[in-house]
DNA sequence: CTGGAATGCTTTAAGCTTGAAATTACTTTC
DNA sequence: GAAAGTAATTTCAAGCTTAAAGCATTCCAG
């Protein structure tokens, strides 16, 4: 029990979730002072940027990997705000489908210009070897 | 601008979070139904066990990563619940030292063996030499 | 059909998290 | 040795997060 090999996997895992915090926090810091909104909002913006058409809740949280119930509250915050439009399904009244507004759009547009180069800044220490050897790596851990 | 190397960066950071967040929900999951605690309980528990003499609360949010406000409420609810004790110094009475209780040691040795395993069973996928490549490239990472 | 299971979403209660403001205590500077 | 500055912690308001419970709707077996 307690092989070394767990214990060097225990370690990175600590590690990981290091970096993946700090570079978090810079994350965070980065989107209130420049552009007075959260990392929960940037996500969900995100999502809705990619599935321009519009996605359920479900699938939103889904994506996301947040409860559901997260997923109304940071939505519901981001309609109050003009940003995002829920509207019920014809076919199916439980389900309801989210996608960014007008303004919402323009916004996120802005937003992921700039997010874009300061990930790079903060990851600019890795080389492209680098970036072959970790996006292969997470790839495999993330297939579960 | 946005040129290439800048894009796979930010595909790796959200492949990064992804993966991250995913283990982290799993380590929860486990804390909660196996040991009936919480990450951020686990994570204070685990700093005082790191330093068993006990450290003070600034010392402690900058071991976690967290505000110093958060450290408060949770260092707050494990002493309300007898695992950790708060005194305050002798020499500068503005600094508060906090340690674990004997109940507290004895609780986190058995959460400690447990957790061990369980991150190991995660991150059961990576090889010896994953997991010398990773620790290489995360150890750059967080050398800021 | 119809009653029970499943699905989609929201609400709730509790805890986590943050940044900023407030307290209190120490330190430096004149 | 008082005033100004700095430091350690807590408090606060707002928002995030989760699991569980609740509602409404749809699906499906008999």
């Amino acid at each position: 029990m307690s092989d070394p090999l767990s214990k060097r996997r225990l370690k990175m895992w600590i590690r990981l979730l290091g970096v993946t915090r700090a570079a978090e926090s810079q994350m965070r810091e980065f989107l209130r002072v420049r552009h007075d909104t959260t990392l929960p909002r940037f996500d969900v913006m995100a999502a809705l940027y990619r599935r321009r058409d519009g996605v359920t809740m479900s699938e939103l949280s889904r994506m996301l990997l947040v409860s559901n119930g997260n997923a109304t509250t940071v939505v519901a915050r981001l309609e109050r705000d003009g940003l995002v439009l829920r509207s019920p399904s014809e076919v199916d009244r439980r389900t309801v489908f989210v996608a960014l507004t007008a303004e919402g759009l323009a916004q996120f547009e802005v937003f992921a210009a700039q997010h874009e180069i300061e990930v790079s800044r903060v990851f600019g220490g890795l080389s492209e070897a680098d970036l072959d050897l970790l996006t292969d790596i997470l790839k495999r851990m993330g297939a579960k």
